[in-house]
DNA sequence: CGTCCACAGGAATGACGGGCGG
DNA sequence: CCGCCCGTCATTCCTGTGGACG
């Protein structure tokens, strides 16, 4: 009875209350607005570079760089969406794919998603690159028309796998005779160049094109034209979107962060019932972002990489060596019931936790006393507790099953 | 100033789950 | 169904190394 009472409460409440958002997902850092303030140059030359295609030539190869969060994937699909639009118009051939290397993982699902794109199928293992690519350049020849691969965050595959799939793709148009493929790469790393074979360099950077980081007084504009179409009238106060724009920039200049910044504080406000945002939301919702993305990328993590969190955790001390944390983690395999890996891997699964930035690795030397990674967290300690349970040794180490050692979870997702 | 620790991290190899062509 | 191929992850084996100690 209580019970329904305290929920019809709740409803009622949130129905009544003063509505702070007019649409949310304005705010969403996925969300392509009409205007993009402070890319105009950006625009314009990316358009006139990719404006060949409408009259069915192939347009060179485009190497995009900045930082995160300024704008390149938003700029990018901007222009290609209104490339779709004038192609419609004109009937020009051409077709278009958007894949983030980042998320897509390797070179294998790079073509494999690409594959998808020119509407083939193609089982998420079993096949050979090579085989993978014959096809894909198959039905693309065959589609007879233009193809625009854009490639985010490709940094991040070269630096782990190599340029060879690079290569491949520069070459692809030499065995193509009806159809045509153009690029455009997408980089956070300014460096990238150092990590390519100048011949993919070369042939992948016909023209290069560079996103400078936003300022504060530049966020601010962007916030302030999105604000006013995600918030109601009046609701943003000004010293809010300041602090906004000026935490951003602080972090060189992320637009990206600003925005989920500005929706978070949004929220908070809105779970508060206040009439409006202000500064103390934006703060409150600065913390709850990086609380919330930890979280996360705890929950998300593989048996053996909590096991060595654990390992840490157990250590309790400034900073643990890799041989160390070994030891611990072999102590807490066998109380587990958790096959152990080796030393090697384990260095690995470290790495992996340092790109993370859940704990901070650095190798030192020790003199003779050797050479060994310090390992510390970068996340409070309470936090792993909080995420791991209170009892933190046996603790709900979500979904394992001693019976079935699943070596290694499949990457079904489509 | 050479030694030598305690690992780092690259390369090769194996196990596994899976697709393909016949 | 079979024999063969593949990509991924983990293991094994290996060489490399910064700098305090003696």
């Amino acid at each position: 009875m209580v019970n329904t009472n305290v929920l019809d409460d709740v409803f009622d409440n949130f129905v009544n209350r003063i509505n702070i958002f007019k649409d949310r997902e304005v705010l969403r850092h996925d969300y392509i607005p009409e205007k993009l303030p402070h890319r105009e140059d950006q625009i314009r030359l990316l358009g006139e570079r990719v404006a060949p295609v409408l009259k069915a030539a192939r347009c060179s190869n485009i190497f995009i760089y900045g930082k995160t969060g300024t704008g390149k994937t938003a700029v990018t699909k901007y222009v290609l969406k209104h490339l779709e639009e004038k192609s419609k118009q004109y009937g020009a051939q051409v077709k278009f794919c958007y894949i983030n290397c980042r998320t897509t993982g390797s070179e294998y699902r790079v073509f494999a998603e690409l594959g998808h794109n020119v509407g083939i199928s193609i089982p998420f293992t079993g096949l050979s690159v090579e085989e993978v690519t014959a096809r894909f350049r198959v039905k693309l020849d065959a589609a007879h028309t233009l193809f625009i691969i854009v490639l985010d965050e490709v940094d991040a595959l070269i630096k782990e796998k190599g340029d060879a799939f690079m290569y491949e793709l520069t070459r692809i148009n030499e065995n193509l005779t009806q159809s045509k493929v153009s690029i455009i790469g997408i980089s956070n790393d300014l460096r990238l160049k150092e990590f390519l074979d100048p011949r993919v360099f070369s042939s992948l950077s016909e023209e290069e094109l560079v996103f400078r980081p936003y300022d504060a007084s530049e966020l601010r504009n962007i916030l302030l034209e999105r604000s006013k179409i995600s918030f109601q009238d009046d609701v943003l106060t000004d010293s809010a979107l300041s602090i906004c724009s000026a935490l951003a920039a602080a972090e060189h200049g992320d637009a990206r962060r600003a925005l989920d910044l500005l929706r978070v504080a949004g929220e908070v406000a809105e779970r508060q019932e206040a009439k409006n945002i202000t500064a103390e939301h934006v703060q409150q919702a600065e913390k709850h972002i990086e609380h919330n993305r930890v979280v996360e990328a705890l929950n998300n993590l593989t048996l053996h990489s909590k096991l060595v969190l654990l390992s840490v955790y157990h250590l309790n001390k400034a900073s643990a060596t890799t041989g160390e944390i070994y030891d611990v983690y072999n102590e807490l395999c066998g109380e587990f019931g958790a096959g152990l890996l080796t030393q090697r891997r384990l260095g690995s699964l470290i790495n992996e936790l340092d790109s993370m930035g859940i704990v901070n690795a650095k190798v030192v030397s020790m003199g003779r006393y050797g050479r060994t990674k310090k390992i510390r967290f970068e996340i409070p300690r309470s936090l792993i507790r909080d995420v791991f349970g209170a009892d933190v040794r046996f603790s709900n180490i979500i979904d394992y099953k001693p019976q079935t050692p699943k070596k290694h979870v499949l990457n079904n997702n489509h």
